[in-house]
RNA sequence: UGGGGCGUCGUCAAGUGGUAAGACACGGGUUUUUGGUACCCGCAUACGGAGGUUCGAAUCCUCCCGCCCCAGCCA
């Protein structure tokens, strides 16, 4: 392995090309980032790709990340969205030590440099209404108008200012603007507002101000405060950089972080957008924020996804500055590979039929060993009760089987993964033609799998013992739209024209081998050929286990056949 | 003919003038008591297009085309 590229593992992307050019140049010796979510909404694997970006720069430079509340908005924010971001946070595996800030710390200094704005005629209180601010701010194309407040002094300015903060004005009544260029092609610069009235109580800072700051102006001042030195952000806020350095240029804060933006993550299938996401929950069109099928941390949680997918996923996918929707078979990937190393393999029956072996004594019961996980020696194996009645998978027998399928039919064998080699005799029907068992005979031979006459049998199926079986809920989901890429909707559609039907099955009847009725609800397991599951933290109990289906098992069969039906 | 960005395989994404990494997906095969896993093979004569500079261009220049963002007292 001489090759350059042998490492893939480590990360590599423009902004960290940045960081090693700034450490290289000694404009930087020490590397500080901020991760600063809006408390008006749950995470979702879009933030978990910030998250990722800027704890995991932290760490590799052992530098290290704040986590800051952007709280400049009372209307929106709330305390619950504070403690369930940090939550979160902490779940992803990202420690943000004794740094956790909100911008609301930071109202005291926000106003002084406000003043001292004001003070170098670099802001002016407005009295214009909100309808006449946008006539004069123009158009794409048309320059902006300067207002008729613009020029008032510097002392006329303070006082207003200051009667602002004191709760004189009503809201709307006034704000205060920056004073920079009505001409601006970026309309950002056309004497943006850098404070309102709101008279909403604050979560933080209950009523002691009735006057807050505007995004463009608390954030970048919030990162000088902190010392942040990269200051990374998405895409939409490029046009704002040149603002972002303006205020920073006239105001005396301590340092000036570097504002880089990139592409924010899309995922295909899914919405990524808080306030519909917000929607769906209010609708209830899912189950809450942490419905296995939200996008957001939680629901990812809850769905059984592990931490180390994530952050693994968020190694895979990237970090640049062109739009990009990433395919959900990533994630899924990701979650596979993590989950096949880890999570011990059991059997469970979803949807069941009942075969009776007719050569096996009625009463007997035999245990049979199990590894736990083949790819993990170290897991040991269990044992599992055989039984003369037991489930298998409806699916698993065909009357009449297409070619290639080398599960059970009539006069077939198959193996029972552990168990024996059994073979199908009868098919018992109901008055409706429905298969409602199956009569099988065993042959004795064949314990724990396999033959003396080392026969070859093609096909493993996984069972349960009936009298033993432990009766469960099982949910499995699907993607929540049926539009890969939800930016993409038709004209005069919005998403509920693409919600998906089948995004979640709810099996009642699911026959599982008894051990899965005592897990821990942290434990993610493996149904053989199934798929990888895990037990609702909500709801599950040993007296009535549910589990939630993280993603199915690879399925080459499932191709084999839709294959073959397009073949016809 | 307002400004700011971006265009490399189906999807992400390296590449920074020296002859197109890698991953997922997809197709084929080997092993297999999970049609799982693992492993092997294949998969861009080509970098939005057209010109140009150069011995040599995805990388530099010119023009063109396409997509995204901005007119909140949201972030």
């Amino acid at each position: 392995m001489s090759d350059k590229n042998q490492d893939n593992t480590k990360p590599t992307n423009f902004i960290r090309a940045i960081i090693d050019k700034d450490l290289e140049t000694g404009k930087h010796d020490y590397i500080i980032t901020r991760f600063p979510p809006e408390p008006n909404g749950y995470l979702h694997i879009g933030h978990a790709k910030s998250i990722c970006l800027n704890f995991g720069i932290a760490r590799d430079y052992n530098g290290r990340c704040h986590l800051r509340f952007d709280d400049t908005n009372p209307m929106k924010e709330e305390m619950e969205y504070i403690e369930s971001i940090k939550q979160d946070v902490k779940w992803l595996g990202f420690d943000w030590g004794e740094h956790e800030y909100h911008a609301s710390d930071y109202f005291d200094q926000l106003y002084q440099y406000a003043i001292e704005l004001i003070k170098k005629s670099k802001a002016y209180v407005e009295h214009s209404t909100q309808e006449e601010i946008r006539q004069m701010r123009g158009t794409l194309k048309e320059p902006g108008k300067e207002s008729p407040y613009r020029n008032r002094t510097v002392e006329e300015n303070l006082d207003l200012f200051e009667r602002m903060r004191d709760g004189e004005f009503d809201e709307g009544e006034c704000v205060l603007r920056a004073r920079i260029d009505m001409a601006s092609p970026n309309l950002n610069m056309r004497d943006p507002v850098i404070y309102r009235i709101l008279k909403a109580p604050h979560p933080r800072t209950g009523k002691k101000w009735s006057i807050y700051p505007m995004y463009d102006f608390a954030h970048g001042i919030s990162d000088a405060i902190e010392g942040i030195t990269h200051s990374i952000c998405t895409l939409e806020f490029e046009d704002h950089r040149p603002l972002y350095d303006w205020f920073l240029d006239q105001v005396s804060v301590p340092c000036h972080p570097q504002q880089i933006e990139f592409a924010r993550l899309n995922l295909s299938y899914t919405l990524m957008s808080k306030r519909k996401l917000l929607q769906l929950v209010r609708e209830k069109i899912v189950d809450g924020w942490d419905d296995p099928r939200m996008p957001t941390v939680s629901g990812l949680r809850r769905r059984g996804y592990t931490p180390e997918s994530i952050r693994d996923f968020s190694d895979r996918i990237g970090v640049a500055k062109r739009d990009s929707m990433v395919d959900l078979a990533l994630l899924e990937y990701c979650v596979r590979e993590d989950l096949n190393k880890r999570a011990r393999r059991y059997m469970g029956v979803l949807d069941p039929i009942k075969v009776v072996i007719t050569n096996y004594p009625e009463d007997k019961v035999e245990m049979l060993k199990a590894v736990n996980n083949p790819e993990d020696e170290s897991m040991g194996t269990r044992q599992v009760p055989f039984s003369r009645v037991i489930y298998i998978e409806r699916d698993d027998f065909k009357e009449d089987p297409p070619k290639k399928f080398f599960r059970l039919s009539p006069g077939k064998e198959v193996r029972l993964r552990y168990a024996y080699y059994i073979t199908c005799v009868e098919v018992i029907k109901d008055e409706e033609d429905n298969i409602v068992e199956l009569h099988c005979t065993f042959d004795p031979k064949s314990r724990g799998g396999f033959t003396p006459d080392r026969r070859r049998v093609k096909g493993t199926l996984h069972w349960v013992s009936a009298q033993h079986a432990a009766e469960a809920t099982v949910r499995l989901y699907e993607p929540l739209f049926t539009l890969a890429d939800l930016n993409d909707m038709e004209e005069d559609k919005d998403f509920h024209d693409y919600l998906n039907p089948d995004s979640l099955t709810v099996l009642e009847n699911c026959q599982l081998e008894p051990a899965l009725a005592d897990l821990d609800t942290s434990d993610r397991v493996q149904f053989e050929r199934k798929g990888y599951f895990v037990p609702d933290h909500k709801e599950y109990s040993s007296e009535k286990p549910v589990f939630n289906r993280i993603v199915t098992l690879r399925d080459t069969w499932a191709k084999i056949e839709k294959s073959m039906k397009k073949g016809e």
